[in-house]
DNA sequence: AATGAATGAGTATTCATTCAT
DNA sequence: CATGAATGAATACTCATTCAT
């Protein structure tokens, strides 16, 4: 079982079990999503690299979208999965003594994932623009339940006087553009440089804990 | 002259002059382009829009993608404009006392220029990973150019002890996604939301200078 | 037992008895077909329809055409059943006093049978002139067997001094016209209007026996 | 020039001037709609035929529906463009001293009509029962129009004793069906038999005014 | 400079049919 | 006997591009 395949195990394992062929489709479809967008990739062209026929991805997927719709769904679902568990406060409590300590472990276990499905964040990303349907998703998702979860967080440790007393929603931009800026720019735009993560990490946390201003 | 069309020729000032249709299609490109990406977008589309025969737009522009490129190449241009100038380190030494003025001016001046071509920005963003052409004059001119120029910026000063003492790459990296965050979230995120530009450019440089921790 | 059932059990008492899943077959295919057309018509489409698998169509029917001529053959049988039965002459002598009343019992008789299965007769001469196969059937029993029996009668009635003396062949021509005419206005074109069917045959064979002239 | 040509020019004189290329499209839509009905026919067989590429049909109509429209339209014009003429009824006054008279001209008029347009006769009655626009039409036309015109006839002749007095519709039906009978059996069912069509109209019209029965 | 008719390769999707289960 | 996944050819229609006017 290769690589590919376990991550799409992982990521559709969904009621319905995937046939052989159907997670050639997918494979094959986020390669090309990842790589020329959606708009630009033909479904021949994701038929020929799948080794299907053209009829066979349709029999799965009713239209070019849908296949879209169920590859970018789930890597959402997943993405945000650990903001939105039940008793998230408690997870907090017990297992973070400081904001910074939380940040880190953050970054690192969101890092992990997004490193094994860098193709689907970026089509994630590159398409969340022009499909309304997943424009709604993510407001839906990422609006409305992680940003309160940040929220919350962000209003616990300013009470127990961890940080600075500024409106939660500039704190959580700040942050969370900081957090995805490291992901953008370690995997999309220089994945080529020679990054040392667990340094620049720490760097970037601390600069963001702490300012670029010297003590 | 409307808005669309100042924008268009103080973008398109080049040594060419634009005829009434050139510029009636450049517009309904823009348009088209921002809305539903170069690749769903179809000449036939644009034609219509800007209410020009289908062979006008190949008179002018040789193929579909010599379109895009003359739209984003000066865009990208007139973006990094401010930090190629020649003597910009003469321009520092005078004008900003200290790196958080500098930063200040510069998310103020360009945020203002960003609102005004939103649309070319999110083409920018959205079709350099797809294009090849695009993706080379974005490496060579923001990352050799741009960066070079605020690696000198961190570092005049780091020397003169206003900024911690890091990885300018770091710093450079935390801060642009800083603002960069700010841009998206303000203009592509959640626009309607009720900003105060002021205020929140104040907070978010204050948390990048120093730091989301209370002191 | 519905109506469809009893109606497709009536038409379809061939040598092999059908299955369930077999009459639901033909129901949904001559629902469709009278519809739509038999080539607008898909054969996924009756599939689902009759709420079997697309492959159980095919396992009963060899082709799509199979199954339209298996549901148009019989159907071109029993409507003219009642003209090629052996004695047709015994029976003439036996049952009509005249032609007039000849005329009359047969458009009721054949009225009755096309109001149970006006679907199937749509079908029938729709796809006629498409269907060489059916043409040919066509042909066969209706030109040959169906006007030679007609030729008889005429002529029977005719050696009587019922009938005008002309050829048969266009005092047949009439008849049917006139016959077809009622059925085909009647049950396809206006059978929103409301008839009264019992007046309008009457009157309808009386102006084919007498003339539209007044005496 | 060909006679297709002059049929098509005839029928199709519309505002707009037909190029060459539409010509061609029309005369080979005409010829495989006729020939295997709309549904079973394709574009591109229609482009093969018409020695067009394929993408020319799509540049004059928009989907391959609008091309049937736009044949079978302008056909039911003509058809029964007699009829709706102003000042029908001085026409009817000056012209024609009896019913019958009336009657043997309508057919001569149509039937020579219709021998030169078979094949769009063939379409228009093969396809109005699909297609909801053309139904529509039809009964707009037809049933509006024409019926109302020949209810007058009836009734100017009625009044003048010159016909028998039963409800207009009975006799229309009955003369109409006559008339297609006669159309049907002699273009469509048998046109390989010998006709003698003087004969065969005299004969027809005279059965339908003074009936089957000898006086 | 501008047009728009024409193209033919390409598009997403549907089709009738097959076949292993 | 029935299924439904799989096929590949065919479908209606769109595309970017050309070119004669």
């Amino acid at each position: 079982m290769s690589d590919q395949d376990k991550m799409i195990d992982e990521l559709f394992d969904q009621v319905d079990v995937l046939t052989e062929k159907q997670k050639k489709i997918l494979a094959a479809a986020i390669e090309s999503f990842a790589e020329k967008g959606y708009s630009a990739t033909s479904t021949s062209e994701i038929a020929k690299k799948a080794g299907v026929a053209e009829g066979t991805i349709f029999r799965h997927y009713k239209t070019k979208k849908d296949l879209l719709i169920s590859i970018v769904s789930p890597m959402m679902a997943k993405l945000i999965a650990p903001f939105v568990i039940k008793d998230f406060d408690k997870v907090l409590n017990q297992n973070y003594e400081s904001f910074e300590e939380f940040i880190k472990a953050m970054i690192e276990n969101r890092t992990k994932f997004l490193q094994n499905n860098m193709q689907l964040f970026r089509i994630l990303i590159q398409e969340i623009p022009f499909q309304p349907e997943l424009k709604e998703q993510f407001k839906e998702h990422i609006a409305k339940k992680v940003f309160n979860r940040f929220k919350e967080v962000v209003e616990y440790y300013q009470a127990k006087g961890e940080i600075i007393d500024l409106p939660s929603h500039s704190i959580i931009r700040v942050t969370a553009s900081t957090i995805f800026g490291y992901i953008i720019s370690r995997y999309l735009l220089v994945p080529e440089a020679d990054w040392n993560d667990e340094i620049e990490i720490e760097r970037t946390v601390h600069i963001l804990m702490h300012g670029l201003s010297p003590n």
